[in-house]
DNA sequence: CATGACGGTGAATGAATATGCAAAAAGATG
DNA sequence: CATCTTTTTGCATATTCATTCACCGTCATG
């Protein structure tokens, strides 16, 4: 599936350095997801993944981040194509999204909030 | 003769939608400056410069901000400072947060995901 | 059952991008 | 100026990436 997989990838470009998109069929695979490069092309592009040059002389796969310029800002358009709606009881925000979607809205939490947050596991919906 | 063209290609691509490297080398052609595919793209590795997924589905370079400025940053800041854990289930992600700090990251997310958060209300943690 | 629309995919391929290497350009230093 | 050192660049090429096209599975409808 589609999502699940676009999931995984944001999971894996979180947690490793992705330098080619052969760096993540490799890693795609390792998960159980047997895909090609033209495949992974398309993801990439559907999650405006980006890659950015690091500070020593390489490239890296990441997710696009803000630029106040009036160009997007990629954690906001997930935030903004998966929330549905949010919502507070106590310590909690209870933050509804599309099915499929969480875990975009999740990784996109992660990647606001940094290692304050502990955790943030998304389901199907 | 580096750094003016540098300079340059953060005003053209500011201006312009740059689609490509050669898209950028007519542009500096047009202003004077006379290179090569090989010394945009090393330009462009150096200026940290990206290409991202455009609404139409096309591709656009674009400037990369890492660290984020004003606003972007500071919603940031309050996730981090607030955010103590996030879990899933089902359709909703649940954002745990420190006791009073409820409200501001609620309205951090608020400010992050615009129009597509119908609600979020915090109480005092 | 057909049949047709549709989304997703891989194979192949063309397009776009990155880089090793040699050489030019631009500074330093004596 | 002569020479050495560093930086920048182009060329050629390797590598990486995007896209076309055909095909497959799914689903809805007659």
């Amino acid at each position: 599936m589609k999502n699940s997989r676009h999931t995984r990838i944001l999971e894996i470009i979180g947690d490793n350095v992705i330098e080619t998109q052969d760096d993540l069929i490799e890693k795609l695979k390792e998960s159980g997801y047997a895909v090609t490069q033209a495949t992974v092309s398309r993801d990439i592009k559907q999650l405006g993944l980006i890659k950015t040059a690091t500070k020593d002389g390489g490239y890296k796969y990441t997710v696009a981040r803000s630029d106040n310029t009036g160009n997007e800002n990629k954690l906001k358009n997930i935030m903004r194509e998966t929330v549905v709606n949010a919502q507070d009881a106590q310590n909690i925000i209870v933050v509804k999204t599309f099915a499929g979607m969480a875990n975009a809205a999740a990784a996109a939490l992660d990647a606001l909030a940094g290692e304050a947050v502990i955790g943030s596991i998304a389901g199907d919906d």
